[in-house]
DNA sequence: TTAAAATAGTCGGTCGTCCTACTAAATGCG
DNA sequence: CGCATTTAGTAGGACGACCGACTATTTTAA
């Protein structure tokens, strides 16, 4: 006694899907489930790359971020700001890193009200190797050709612009 | 004493571009990054129109889910797997959903192992509500014209395909 | 038919994100 | 100059997602 078997088609066949002959046009509903279910296949694989060496995606890019500054470290609202997350989360990343050893807290003599972050040693050496660990693995995204990523990254680009995201 | 006046041009311009000219062919990542910061985006938007409502999107679609199916009540493990999340997200979100008074769970007499969700009065009241608001915003996604919606949600679909969720 | 395996749901914990509120410090302006 | 405003960072809490572990039930198969 399933549902499907009653109608003739089934109404809520997946995520991405549910809106199709219900909810008038849909068709910017069925895209915006779509990215949210690709988000989550892809930070799933990132993440699930990065766990051998107990780091997080999110996590990384602040690691990426550290070292690319100029003088090596940066103050954590620069952090926020180019990740384009939340103050707080940047305090809980940094937290988590440099309770693992991996990132260390320096005060700003410049700005006494700033916070720098700065990579250990450790740090280097785990962004390093998680860095290789990324490019080695088979990503999903990479299902697509390189023309369809550019494309794809194209659009996505159109979108955040006309949500003045830049 | 910034970085940025000391370098030709600046290595790390924002979210999505980090990776341009440092790790080698990142094509993938910058993707990524950008599909990451459009998931932001969209969920901020959804989870805003519903606020009012007192419900986030989450939420919602666990009530748009359940009042599609044909006998009015789901067990939860076909609302996770047609929401593709982990069963525990789902408990979290009947919980909220049943604490709110939007739902109410009941045995299933034909497998005790089972649980349904049902809507309540209340629940479909809002459920009608919430999807006329989310109807009614201007959604950053219609910032593409219907042709590009049509074509990002191609090409992610594609990617999903070839990263077998289907 | 009975023991093993699969399925359904929950609990406790981790993690990342956001919000509000608060302190300390720097900046701006009358 | 001194007070108001802005900026930087943190604390505490909400929320959603995940994982591992565990119980109860159903299904499978020996």
């Amino acid at each position: 006694m399933t549902t499907d078997p009653k109608l003739p088609f089934d109404p809520i066949e997946r995520a991405g899907e549910i809106w199709s002959d219900r909810i008038g046009e849909s068709r910017s509903m069925k895209l915006a489930t779509s990215i949210m279910r690709v988000q989550q296949l892809v930070l799933a694989e990132l993440d699930g790359a990065l766990k051998p060496y107990g780091i997080t995606f999110a996590r990384y890019e602040v690691l990426v971020l550290i070292s690319f500054s100029a003088e090596g470290s940066l103050p954590l609202s620069k952090i926020g700001e180019r990740l384009m997350v939340h103050p707080t989360s940047v305090t809980n990343a940094i937290d988590r890193l440099e309770a693992q050893g991996l990132v260390k807290r320096l005060p700003d003599a410049a700005d006494r009200r700033r916070t720098l972050a700065e990579l250990t040693a450790k740090g280097k050496d785990v962004l390093e190797a998680s860095t290789k660990a990324l490019m080695a693995i088979d990503f999903a995204i990479e299902g697509l050709s390189d023309k369809d990523q550019d494309q794809t990254y194209a659009l996505l680009r159109t979108l955040r612009s006309s949500a003045g995201d830049f």
